[in-house]
DNA sequence: CAGTTATTTAGATATTTGTCTAATTATTTA
DNA sequence: TAAATAATTAGACAAATATCTAAATAACTG
């Protein structure tokens, strides 16, 4: 849903994350390390990302991987490109 | 900025604003006309949508006539499309 | 000018959001 | 089995947000 991707989008933390996920999968852990913010605060930040599809979640023994999914950013690029009368999608 | 622009596209209500006016030029009133919400309320999502760039407000005698203005989600489009580029699938 | 219309601004309030600390769950390892 | 490690869940709280009513501003009209 349009809503639950546009909140997930809405915060710079998340979209950083997003950023990091493009580079490389990381666990939890490993992505908490890079921000100056609590371990439960990125949980959160993951939970919201995950509820919009807009990354994947493995257990790898006692850690989480997370992986990104660009495949939910193309209900945006449709959204998005309406809007633009006069240049169709690639 | 990604952060006011991403601030105004997360509401509901806002968003169909930008569809409204997808369709024609539409002064506040007539905007607030088609919401079960007061004016005050449409004229702070307006406020926003402007602050974003995403409208523009140009007085026409006692109305104001909002127009939208896509251009500025060229940026969203190009910060989409980052991702999608090389984030391939493993 | 006085009254009406269009819109915004101001102030109040309930809800949502982002963050924290503390506690819990799950897994690995000595 | 106990301790350590990884991550989440729970609960609290301040800040931000969406909405309302009332008041203010600006423009038109008789």
């Amino acid at each position: 849903m349009m809503n639950v991707l546009f909140k997930a989008l809405n915060d710079p933390t998340r979209r950083q994350i997003l950023d990091l996920l493009r580079e490389a999968d990381l666990t939890a852990g490993e992505i908490a390390d890079r921000f100056a913010m609590t371990k439960p605060s990125i949980s959160h930040h993951l939970d919201l990302l995950k509820q919009a599809g807009l990354v994947e979640a493995t257990k790898k023994g006692q850690f989480i991987l997370y992986t990104i999914n660009t495949t939910v950013l193309d209900e945006l690029l449709a959204w998005l490109l309406h809007f633009r009368q006069d240049s169709q999608p690639k």
